[in-house]
This record gives C-alpha cells, sequence and structure tokens, in this order.
DNA sequence: GATCTAATAGTTTTT
DNA sequence: CTATTAGATC
C-alpha cells in the first residue's frame, strides 16, 4: 500500500497538504472562497486514521448545515478510499451538525431526551402561543411594537433565543429586568416538563453538562474535532467547542473571515480573527488558491473586501489559477431598472449554449441552470404595491422562454388551491357556517381552484368539523381529541384533489400547507376550542403575511433552470455565469440598524460591539463579497439610476465602486465573450442522495405513498397514541442507563417507566386515581411493557448493556444513515465480545389492533438486516443475531442476518433509491394497503406499473429466508378499483 | 467638523 | 412611524 503521504500529496496542493497534517494542538486555516476546503477536511481526516492512528469514534467534525455535513461525508467516504482505509470508517466517526450532536449528547447522557420533541423556530412560536397564559406573556406585552400580540411572540421567541445563544445567565437577566427573568425561567421549566426543546436549548444543556462534567461519557472519546464554517460560530458553540477541546488531542478550524455573514443572528467573526491569540501556540495555514474563479474575480473581489475591511480582515492575498478560457468581468450601470432586467435576460439567452470547458476537460455549452441572478433581498419591497423585487428580471427571463426558479419563498397563499384551505379553515372561525355563506364560498373560491370539487360532500366536512372544534366543553370531561390535520384531508377529498390533474408543483404548495397544520399539531395536544382553533387562525394569517419557512423541501435534481435567489442563500455554491442585480446606494450595502431585543444591551454589549444582531456596514461588504465569489468565469453587477417606485435617481452602490480595476468593463453594447458554441448540457454533478431508512421504507411499500408524503410534504395527522412507542422505548434505554451490569427489579422498572411516560397528545385526566381516561390507561399498559420486558429479559441487564448508535451506510448512489439499539456484551477490558440487534416495537398506537397479528415483516426484517449490516461496521464481526422484539407479547424474533440476507437488504435499498433518483413514483394499491394508508382520501389509487424496471430480490424474513418481496410488488392488486 | 434636511428604507436564514 | 444616509449648509 502507498504511503499516506504520498495518497495526501497526490490530492492536495502544498497548501492543502500542510494544513491538512499540521500535528500542532489548535490549527487555524484560513480557506478563500473555492480553495477546496472540503477536500482539505475530508483528507484531514483520512490522514488522522492512517497516519496519527486515530480511532474513527476520536473523531468529531462539525459543519453548519445538514446539506454540507452530507457532502463532506462523500468526500471523507472518497478519501478513506483513496488512503487505502475503509469507508465505513464513516459510520464510526461523527459528522454533522453542532444541533445533532448536542442531541446525540443529550441522550446519552438521559434516555429521556430521546423522547423530547425538538421545535424549529415555528413551532416555537406555536408553543408560546399555546401557553401564553400560563407563560403570562401578556406582561411583555407593552414591549412588542404597536403592542401586537405576534411581535409579542416573535420577541418572546428571540428572547429566548438570545439567551441560550450567548449562554447568559437566568439570575443575570433577571437582575436587569425581573419580568423578562420570570419568563426565561418559566419557559425552561415549561419546555422540560412538556419535554420539548428548541435548538438554542439543546445547546445550552449540552453546554451546561459539559461544564458540570456530566457528559465526560461522549466528551472523553473525543480527541479530534474539526470544525468548518467557524467565522460563523456564536458564544455558545465556542463554549462548546472549547469544552470539548479541552480534553482533546487536536482541533481544526476552517473558514474565511471575508464570508462571515451571519453576524446579525450572532455569529462572531471576531473569533476567527483573534483565533491565534486565544490560543497561544496555534499555527495558521492560509489556502489560498481559488480554484473556482477567474484572476480578474479573484483580485477584484479581494481589492474590494480591502478597501472596504481595511484592518477589519486577514489579509490573505489569494491567487487564482490561470486559464485561457474566456470570461469577463462587468460593472454596469443603466438608466432604468427595466433596461438592466431585459439586458441581463439578453446576455443570458447570448451565453445559453457558449462553449464552456470544465476543471475535468469535459467540454459543453452552458445551459440555464449555469447561470444565478443574484440579489441582496427578493421581498417585496414597502408599500406592499409593488411587486417583489426578483419580478422584474424573472418576468424578462420568461418573455424570452428562458426557465428560472425562484429561490424565494411567501407566495404560498397566492396559490387559489392554497388560498381556498386557509379561507375553508377562517369559515369556522367562529362557528358551523350556514349554508348560504358555503354556498357562496364554494362558487367564489372552491370551484374555480378545484374543478372536482363537490358541495354536498363539503358541505358534511363543515358540518361535523364545526361541531366537533366549536361544541361546548363539559366539565370533568377529558378534552375531546380534535386533529386539523383531518380537517385538511377530509376537504381535499370534498375538493376532489384526487380526481384533479394538478402540476407538481401546485400539489407540493398544498403539501406546505399540510406541514403547517403539522407544525401546529406537533404542539397543541388538540384543537378543542373555539380558543384554540382562533389561534390557529391567527397563526395562518401571520403565516400568510410573512411567509413561511418550507426549508424541508428537498431537491434532488438540480432542474436546469436560471437559479434567481438570494445571495445568502447561495453560500458556498458556485456557477459559471453569476449576475449580481440590484446593486445601488442604500440597497446593497442596506443601511445600518441597532439592536432592538428586549434583552438589556449591557448584558449583550461585548456582542453588541463587534456588530452582533444588528446589520453592519462591515457584513454588508462580507456579503458582496461572497456574491462577487460566487462565479467562475462570467461576472456581472449591475444596477440602475430609475427603479420601480423611487422618485428620485440611484446612485451608484460604493461597492460598485471599489470595482475599479482597469480590466473590468464598463460597457453593455458588446456581446460576452466566447470562443464558440455547443450544445448546452447541464453540468453533471455527484448525486449525494442521503436518506433514512424510514424514507425507502415507504418506497417498498408503496412509490406514491413515498412522493405524497416526502416530494409533495404532506404529514398525516397525528395517531391517538403518538408518542406511546418512543415513550416506551426511552423508559427502556433509561433502564439499561441505570442497570449496566445489575439487574433492576421489577419495581426499578414500574419506577422508572411511571417516572419516564410521558405522552404529548393525550392529556392525563384531572382526577387520575378517581377518575382515569385514556392517559392513565395509557401509562399503566406502558409500564406493564416495561416491567414484563425486566421480568423475560433480566438477564440482558447482567451480562449486557443497551446502546443506541449512530450509524450511516454506503450503498450504490446513497448514504443510509439512523440509529440502531444494539445489546453488547463486554469482556473485562471493555471489548465488545457479543452484539444483537434488537428493534422494539411496541404495536401500541397503530390504526388498526386487528393488523397487529399480520406484522410487515418484510418491513421489520429490512429494518433488522439494515441494522445488522451497520452493527458489522460498527462493531466489526461480533454481532451473533438480530431480533425484532414484540413489546406487546413479549416474543423476540429472530431475523436472519446472514450474508445473503444483508446482501438482499442492501439491494432492496438500492433498488429503492434508483427509483427515487429517477422520480418513479408508480401508484401498487391493494385492498389491506389502502385501507390503512395515511393518504387514502387524496391518492387517485390507481394501479401503475415501474417504469421499465423489474423487482428487486427477495427478502430474508423469519422462518422464509429468499421468499419475501417487498409489498410494493407482494401486496399488489393490478385490477384495484378503488376502496 | 457639526448640524440640518430631504429622501429613503424597512432584510438576510440554519438548526 | 422611525432610523439612517447623503448632501447641503453653517
Amino acid at each position: 500500500m502507498p504511503n499516506i503521504d504520498s495518497i495526501l500529496h497526490a490530492n492536495l496542493n502544498q497548501e492543502q497538504f500542510a494544513a491538512a497534517t499540521d500535528p500542532a494542538g489548535e490549527v487555524l486555516t484560513l480557506a478563500c472562497a473555492g480553495s477546496g476546503k472540503s477536500r482539505t477536511l475530508a483528507y484531514r481526516i483520512a490522514w488522522l486514521i492512517a497516519d496519527r492512528g486515530a480511532n474513527p469514534e476520536s473523531i468529531v467534525a462539525f459543519t453548519f448545515t445538514e446539506k454540507a455535513a452530507d457532502s463532506i461525508k462523500l468526500r471523507v467516504s472518497q478519501a478513506l478510499a483513496a488512503s487505502g482505509l475503509d469507508p465505513n470508517f464513516l459510520g464510526r466517526m461523527f459528522i454533522g451538525t453542532i444541533h445533532s450532536f448536542c442531541q446525540y449528547i443529550l441522550g446519552d447522557i438521559d434516555a429521556r431526551y430521546r423522547q423530547f420533541e425538538v421545535l424549529d423556530e415555528n413551532r416555537l412560536k406555536l408553543f408560546l402561543i399555546e401557553n401564553y397564559p400560563a407563560l403570562d406573556l401578556h406582561r411583555l406585552r407593552s414591549r412588542a411594537r404597536g403592542n401586537a400580540y405576534f411581535e409579542t411572540i416573535a420577541g418572546a421567541a428571540q428572547t429566548w433565543n438570545l439567551y441560550n445563544e450567548e449562554l447568559l445567565s437566568q439570575a443575570a437577566v433577571a437582575a436587569h429586568d425581573a419580568e423578562l427573568g420570570n419568563f426565561i425561567a418559566a419557559l425552561n421549566d415549561l419546555l422540560l416538563q412538556r419535554e420539548f426543546l428548541d435548538f438554542s436549548f439543546m445547546q445550552r444543556l449540552a453546554v451546561e453538562a459539559m461544564q458540570a462534567g456530566n457528559a465526560t461519557h461522549v466528551v472523553s472519546k473525543v480527541q479530534h474535532l474539526l470544525v468548518d464554517e467557524y467565522q460563523d460560530i456564536n458564544p455558545i458553540q465556542d463554549e462548546l467547542i472549547r469544552q470539548l477541546h479541552s480534553g482533546g488531542d487536536s482541533l481544526l478550524v476552517v473558514g474565511d473571515d471575508d464570508q462571515s455573514i451571519y453576524g446579525w443572528r450572532g455569529a462572531d467573526v471576531t473569533r476567527i480573527q483573534t483565533f491565534q491569540s486565544r490560543f497561544p501556540g496555534a499555527s495558521a495555514h492560509t489556502i489560498g488558491t481559488n480554484y473556482r474563479s477567474t484572476e480578474l474575480i479573484v483580485r477584484s473581489a479581494d481589492a474590494m473586501a480591502h478597501a472596504e475591511l481595511g484592518a477589519n480582515r486577514i489579509v490573505k492575498n489569494p491567487s487564482a489559477v490561470p486559464s485561457s478560457e474566456p470570461g469577463e468581468f462587468r460593472n454596469l450601470w443603466f438608466d432604468d431598472r427595466a433596461d438592466e432586467a431585459s439586458w441581463v435576460a439578453q446576455t443570458i439567452e447570448t451565453l445559453i449554449g457558449t462553449r464552456y470547458v470544465e476543471d475535468s476537460g469535459r467540454i459543453r455549452g452552458l445551459a440555464p441552470s449555469d447561470f444565478a441572478i443574484l440579489m441582496r433581498s427578493t421581498r417585496q419591497p414597502e408599500p406592499n404595491d409593488h411587486p417583489p423585487r426578483h419580478v422584474a428580471y424573472s418576468s424578462e427571463l420568461s418573455a424570452r422562454g428562458i426557465p428560472f426558479s425562484l429561490e424565494a419563498g411567501g407566495s404560498l397563499f397566492d396559490r387559489p388551491q392554497v388560498a381556498a384551505m386557509r379561507s375553508s379553515f377562517e369559515l369556522l372561525r367562529s362557528g358551523t357556517p350556514d349554508r348560504s355563506t358555503l354556498s357562496a364560498f364554494f362558487t367564489s373560491e372552491v370551484q374555480p381552484a378545484f374543478p372536482h370539487s363537490d358541495f354536498s360532500k363539503l358541505a358534511s366536512v363543515f358540518a361535523s368539523w364545526g361541531r366537533m372544534i366549536h361544541a361546548p366543553v363539559t366539565p370533568g370531561q377529558p378534552r375531546r381529541r380534535v386533529y386539523p390535520q383531518n380537517f385538511v384531508f377530509d376537504l381535499l377529498e370534498a375538493f376532489g384533489l384526487a380526481q384533479s390533474n394538478f402540476d407538481d408543483a401546485v400539489v407540493q404548495d398544498l403539501g406546505v400547507f399540510s406541514r403547517i397544520i403539522q407544525d401546529v399539531e406537533a404542539v397543541f395536544p388538540s384543537v378543542d376550542s373555539t380558543g384554540r382553533f382562533n389561534s390557529i387562525l391567527n397563526f395562518l394569517s401571520v403565516v400568510a403575511e410573512k411567509g413561511y419557512d418550507t426549508s424541508s423541501s428537498e431537491i434532488l435534481n438540480r432542474p436546469n433552470a436560471v437559479t434567481v435567489s438570494t445571495v445568502h442563500k447561495m453560500k458556498g455554491l458556485e456557477f459559471p455565469v453569476v449576475f449580481v442585480v440590484d446593486v445601488e446606494a442604500q440597497r446593497f450595502p442596506k443601511n445600518r440598524s441597532r439592536y432592538s431585543g428586549w434583552i438589556p444591551e449591557p448584558l449583550l454589549q461585548t456582542s453588541l460591539d463587534r456588530g452582533a444582531y444588528q446589520s453592519t456596514r462591515d457584513e454588508e461588504a462580507r456579503l458582496f463579497y461572497t456574491a462577487l465569489t460566487r462565479a467562475e468565469r462570467y461576472l456581472y453587477v449591475t444596477g440602475s439610476a430609475q427603479v420601480p417606485g423611487g422618485r428620485r435617481a440611484m446612485r451608484v452602490s460604493p461597492f460598485a465602486g471599489h470595482l475599479n480595476d482597469p480590466a473590468i468593463s464598463t460597457d453593455a453594447s458588446t456581446p460576452p465573450v466566447s470562443s464558440g458554441n455547443e450544445q448546452p448540457q447541464q453540468r453533471i454533478e455527484a448525486i449525494n442522495f442521503p436518506t433514512s431508512f424510514s424514507d425507502v421504507k415507504y418506497y417498498l411499500r408503496c412509490p406514491k405513498d413515498y412522493q405524497i408524503r416526502k416530494i409533495f410534504g404532506f404529514s398525516p395527522a397525528i395517531p391517538d397514541l403518538f408518542g406511546f412507542g418512543s415513550t416506551v422505548h426511552a423508559s427502556i434505554g433509561k433502564l439499561h442507563q441505570e442497570f449496566s451490569h445489575t439487574t433492576p427489579t421489577i419495581a426499578d422498572a414500574e419506577r422508572i417507566a411511571e417516572a419516564n411516560f410521558n405522552l404529548k397528545h393525550v392529556l392525563p385526566s384531572r382526577n387520575p386515581s378517581t377518575n382515569p381516561g385514556p392517559y392513565e390507561r395509557a401509562k399503566d399498559r406502558a409500564t406493564g411493557l416495561v416491567k414484563d420486558y425486566v421480568e423475560r429479559f433480566a438477564s440482558d441487564f447482567a451480562q449486557s448493556r443497551q446502546l443506541e448508535a449512530r450509524f450511516e451506510i454506503p450503498a450504490e448512489g446513497t448514504v443510509v444513515s439512523g440509529a440502531i439499539d444494539l445489546m453488547i456484551e463486554e469482556d473485562d477490558q471493555g471489548n465488545v465480545i457479543d452484539a444483537c440487534v434488537v428493534d422494539f416495537k411496541t404495536m401500541e398506537g397503530g390504526d388498526d389492533p386487528a393488523a397487529n397479528s399480520d406484522l410487515e415483516w418484510t418491513e421489520l426484517s429490512l429494518q433488522v438486516q439494515l441494522y445488522a449490516k451497520a452493527a458489522v461496521d460498527i462493531l466489526g464481526n461480533v454481532t451473533e443475531a438480530g431480533f425484532v422484539h414484540l413489546l406487546k407479547d413479549g416474543q423476540r424474533v429472530e431475523v436472519p442476518i446472514t450474508n445473503a440476507a444483508l446482501d438482499a437488504a442492501i439491494a432492496n435499498i438500492e433498488w429503492a433509491v434508483e427509483g427515487i433518483v429517477s422520480q418513479d413514483f408508480p401508484m401498487r394499491p391493494s385492498q389491506q394497503k389502502c385501507s390503512a394508508c395515511d393518504f387514502k382520501k387524496i391518492c387517485p389509487m390507481e394501479p401503475q406499473n415501474f417504469s421499465g424496471r423489474t423487482a428487486p430480490p427477495a427478502l430474508h424474513t423469519p422462518g422464509r429466508p429468499g421468499q419475501k418481496v417487498a409489498s410494493c410488488f407482494d401486496d399488489f392488486d393490478e385490477n384495484f378499483a378503488g376502496l
């Protein structure tokens, strides 16, 4: 085998090599745009294992986003393979966001955290809405702009966030502002009591655990820490990194202070700038060779940053790789926005098909997806009678028939189908609408949007939902369970969605609406009163005005279209041709803004002094720098004197004024440089399609189910006992944490199960002892299951411990990730001598108890086999067996995990991924599947075939090796004609 | 260099 | 409605 140094030299340049192999305790790597920092990071990991003999378990790498984590993982697996190391080492290290690491730490400290629900920003706001009285939020209302309700909610959410991200103490806040201190203490307690975490709180809890020495089990293993995008780290993350590195061997941080554009939400660019003074003895590297952009672009962007930032930046002197390929940089000023927009569209039209030579040597013509139009803001400017800012450009593209994709949200309710959904909710605001109101609504809003809608069906939907929501609450009775997602599906059935042949984009937007309702359901236990329903309506109306973050929509293949987007969204991406448009004084850079939060300024002084939670001229300059450095060969910076709605002529942006290199053209009249034309073809990008087992499971059941769920984004209604399985599972995890190598008694099991029990959607009875309700009955059942488990499998505790392990399995075209439950047995030295995979199934809370007798053995087996495969990768060949543990009847069923069984499992996964990537989503209906399907009300249920693909190999199920094929084939009725 | 005045803008977004 | 900016004016 060639030695690791020569492999690294073959794949890295001198600067990258020096950084990747620096043995210092702390290493700062300043990575200019396009300088190959992912590659450097990936080979650093390979070097740590091959040269330093690092255990893969001792390596932790943090990225800023999940997407970046996926791409680093792919590169690491390639670097490992290139270095002669096992790519499956990937599963044994941690590569991910700081947030997911914090969640992992918390679950390791206390299994109870595994049943906590994570609140994103929208859900945290809903939580505050739901608990407005309990948190005394009315006391904070006078602080909100215009005394407005939602300003109060937003201000409270921001306060909580800032308190955590700045790692302030509750006492310090209370000392400055007693009311705010009370709110923080109350929210802290309520989140813990109701078992919710938000992104800021999970970091705080993890950091506090580390500071208190309660996380040593995880922390002590970490020897090598790598942090990507270090310029965007905030105070709590800085502390977490410090804690994690305190007992470790090495810390490598990578970043570029010139690309720090998140100061307004707390990122601290000074951490990277002062790294060397804060870690005396740290070594520093600059990887400054830009492989992305032309010399002119690199030189001009650097000069611009220097002119604007001067002493507030680290000098990096980036260089470009000389090239004889054509390219150009123009800095243009137009009289009027219409001229500017039409010039941009015209230039794109001309450049499509222009000969372009890739680094790989591939020659192709530029395609629409090679172009980006970037702007400071795509939002609609005030006053609201102007169209959104991107329209001037996108309409010019439309006029020329050039496809474009808008990376700008906020137009969800412009779509008549989605507007009809929201109006339907609104109609139920104060009670069931009368027939004439409903009829008018049907004619004016529903029919035009949904041609297959049915009035009589709709009338009965409204009648029954009006009753459910507004029925008076009977004192002493348990609350009714009213889940609005069911209203969504009932409405869409009455609207005739299944019969309509809408564009995917329409269905996708309806899916976003469904996801908004899911956010509501995740937080509200039930929507069983006029007041609660009205909070939802108010939330929906705010969502409509401000736009909803629909981030979870995943783009599998980049469409062949021009990207119209903000600069922020394009961070980390690159395009052959970039237009930075709408560049005028007071727009780019935008005016400064000051901190306006509720946390008293003295508590944040150091952060405010460095410009955090504000927008500053420096940060605008870095944003402009970031925009310029997205471009590979063609870069155009444009602005206009006359813009829509402007009375006085706009002035040239000072940033554009810094682009004064004589090689930058200011002439719009000549055509773009070119060395001829070729057939336009999209760039071939490595498809990195990460997935979880559960995603694939839906595809193997019915590809249409997968499409509705994952591509369109519909969420099923929350089942009555949602969370039952996870709370039982967490109790068993907790038992194993408390009793490793000793046997718990039945009383221990009962104590832990009772203390741990939590259901979010069933409320406890008011008088549990005299009048137990569904919550108490579920609690009894859960306790019974845990006791039964201890009784039957006491020996497990004596010999082995339970472990929840994360895994990543590389398969063809994908990395399947998830977590597994392992029972491992160790010898005296702590070496694993035996391991088995256990999948705990409670089989409670499903739709139909009768269905439990007829388990989906293909799915369960596939799951265990996949986990077994991961266990082999994690633990080596000690995995003896795989089981499905049916907690309901105390059985352990052995699942085949022979090589043949594992190979068949992987082949099924790869087959499903192939279908997903090629967007092959046929309906595979059957009586049994469709009657239990979450989406039966919106699915046409027409039997369809796969497009030219044959079935994957049969799976190995208990007692039936190699006989049962996935249910999209096995359970398929080609003559199925609806339920 | 300080002070006044008219014009202009009211984000950006990940976990 | 308020903060910010550029330019005019002292």
